[in-house]
DNA sequence: GAGTTTGAAACT
DNA sequence: CAGTTTCAAACTC
């Protein structure tokens, strides 16, 4: 069924776009509302873009809209950019719904909308709206910028019969808040260095623009936007009774003891020992941004002077998030090494110690290369397949060596390109947007490349976006297929040694997870006592790494100074040279 | 599934 | 800007 079908929604009183009537329609069965919109239609001075115009198509007038609302705004998560980028066909806003997911409606229609979260289909969400006309931001779907389709809303507006009026909406909404369209949750531009993801949370650097008010809900139901968005309460909210905090028991207590989480949790946890592993400890220090609510009962319980409370609590937990952990009863729920007393069972990544940022920087140097002299072979290999072509009677293979000419310019350039320092942070800035003038991406890897802005992912990102953008200057899309064959190949050989890579941290995680297992063991056997730590059964057979539990796992230096043997062999660069000189010969 | 609770959005 | 009302989602039974 397509959008805003008679199945779905009520009888419309206004079957067709016209715009008059879409208005009069407004006016029939709220008052309210249609003051509201003749408010804003009257202004005329709503600050939207001239490019608004009724007839525009709906994709068009939300990037219209997108365009002139959001123009810096932090990024969405990246699932939901994903999810509307290529999946909904209704996008109408770039950043929908940073506004919180609500899960399946249990009235769910029989041809759901999808999106991808974690390149997970789900079902989009459905509104319910029975007042509102989907017209205002209490409808998720209107929120989010999106058209209602297979929702179950009554009398909606916000489908393309009803442009006009949605349009309207959509100006006084803006009007009354001009951010109103933008995500609610923004990332921490702190955060990226300091980021620790922990075990049960998901966007812990995530910080909700407004933040919330929640008052009852203890911030721990989906009532609360904070708690919905996988994210912790910040400064920005004026919340009551918070418990969404780190270290709050209450929390920990939510995440721990539904079983439904457990897989969750269990998939955080090794995020979060993904995370912890580079670096020198498994967990790295506290966030800066976090408060801890039930230490406002300190600052008074009726605080709600953010300049005060806020910041006390912030200070407070933020020195000292030892105290937190003290106060919870839960061992080794989520620990610093630092907050760690000797009762408590540590959690420590079996990669700790093994990646250190530089081991990052090295990859990301090796991933460069290997895809740069990936290039500059294949190009070769066809300029020479072509050079000897060329004796042949010109015919069909004409245009092929027009393509590879330009190859042949680009792949040099990418060599000389890749011989510079490219890791810096600092060449971060070719995101997406520039991909137009560069290499043509895939819209999973556009997509990430728009959206995520973590400056660290984008380090690891930008040289390759970089060494694109370097190695197309000159040439793109006319090229056509010979460039296409070349980067299929990089992206191959980039991929293969990135998987190589990861098998190492792999290994190197299994051989800790060995000693360490070992010894649980030695100490269960000694000690007489439990292991809580999950790893204490992983092997009872390796009783052979015994005796060698205290010695320290070959730190990822070691294998990562083979980092260089991520490359094929360190030939290639010779190789590549020779066939350079061989091309300047022909 | 109906009713209640909750907090954001809208309104005064 | 604070207080109130409206609204729809979340939640409970």
């Amino acid at each position: 069924m397509g959008e805003g079908e008679g199945v779905d929604y009520p009888p419309k009183n206004v079957s067709s776009s016209d715009d008059a009537a879409a208005a009069a329609a407004l006016d029939v069965p709220a008052k309210k509302l249609a003051r509201q919109l003749d408010f804003t239609g009257s202004g005329g001075a709503v600050p939207l873009p001239e490019q608004l115009q009724p007839q525009s198509q709906p994709q068009q007038l939300q990037h219209v809209v997108a365009q002139s609302q959001l123009p810096l705004q932090p990024q969405p998560p990246l699932p939901q950019t994903l999810a509307q980028s290529v999946i909904s066909p209704q996008v109408l806003l770039p950043h929908p719904s940073v506004r919180v997911g609500k899960p399946d409606s249990p009235k769910a229609k029989s041809r759901p909308n999808f999106e991808i979260k974690d390149c997970t289909p789900k079902k989009q969400k459905q509104c319910n709206c029975k007042h509102s006309k989907c017209l205002k931001l209490y409808c998720e779907c209107f929120a989010s910028g999106i058209y209602c389709d297979g929702c179950n809303c009554v009398n909606c507006y916000n489908n393309v019969e009803n442009e006009a009026a949605r349009r309207e909406a959509v100006e006084a909404t803006l009007e009354r808040n001009p951010n109103a369209f933008r995500p609610k949750i923004a990332s921490s531009p702190h955060g990226a260095r300091g980021r620790r993801e922990e075990a049960g949370e998901v966007l812990i650097l995530a910080k909700h623009n407004k933040g919330c008010h929640c008052k009852k809900s203890g911030c721990l139901k989906k009532y609360c936007e904070c708690f919905q968005a996988n994210i912790l309460c910040s400064e920005n909210c004026k919340c009551m009774d918070c418990k969404n905090f780190e270290g709050s028991e209450e929390r920990q207590a939510l995440f721990h003891g539904d079983q439904n989480n457990n897989i969750v949790y269990m998939q955080q946890a090794a995020n979060a020992a993904i995370t912890g592993a580079i670096g020198s400890s498994g967990f790295s220090s506290p966030p800066l941004s976090k408060k801890r609510k039930g230490q406002e009962l300190y600052f008074g319980p009726t605080t709600k002077d953010p300049s005060v409370g806020r910041l006390g609590q912030q200070a407070n937990h933020v020195r000292s998030p030892a105290p937190s952990s003290s106060l919870s009863p839960i061992p080794g729920a989520r620990v610093g090494t630092s907050t760690v007393g000797p009762s408590k069972v540590m959690y420590r990544s079996l990669l700790a110690d093994i990646i250190q940022p530089q081991h990052l920087k090295e990859l990301c140097s090796v991933l460069v290369l290997v895809s740069g002299q990936a290039a500059k072979t294949l190009t070769d290999q066809k300029n020479l397949k072509d050079k000897h072509t060329e004796d042949l009677p010109e015919t069909s293979h004409a245009s092929s060596t027009q393509e590879q000419l330009p190859s042949q310019k680009e792949a040099d350039d990418c060599s000389s390109a890749n011989q510079i320092d490219k890791i810096s942070p600092d060449n971060s800035s070719s995101d997406g947007a520039d991909a137009p003038k560069g290499r043509p991406m895939s819209p999973g890897t556009l997509a990430l490349m728009c959206d995520e802005q973590d400056p660290m992912f984008m380090a690891t990102a930008s040289p390759i976006a970089s060494m694109a953008h370097a190695c197309n200057t000159t040439s793109q899309l006319p090229y056509g297929q010979g460039m296409t064959d070349v980067y299929a190949e990089q992206e191959r050989i980039v991929l293969t040694k990135f998987r190589d890579f990861l098998n190492r941290v792999i290994t190197m995680g299994e051989i800790n997870e060995t000693k360490c297992s070992s010894l649980a063991r030695s100490e269960l056997e000694s000690q007489n006592e439990p292991i809580i730590n999950g790893a204490g059964n992983a092997s009872a057979e390796t009783t052979q790494q015994e005796g060698a539990t205290t010695s320290t796992v070959p730190p990822m230096a070691t294998s990562m100074s083979t980092t260089s043997s991520l490359v094929p062999n360190n030939g290639v660069p010779e190789n590549g040279e020779a066939k350079l000189e061989v091309e300047k010969d022909i």
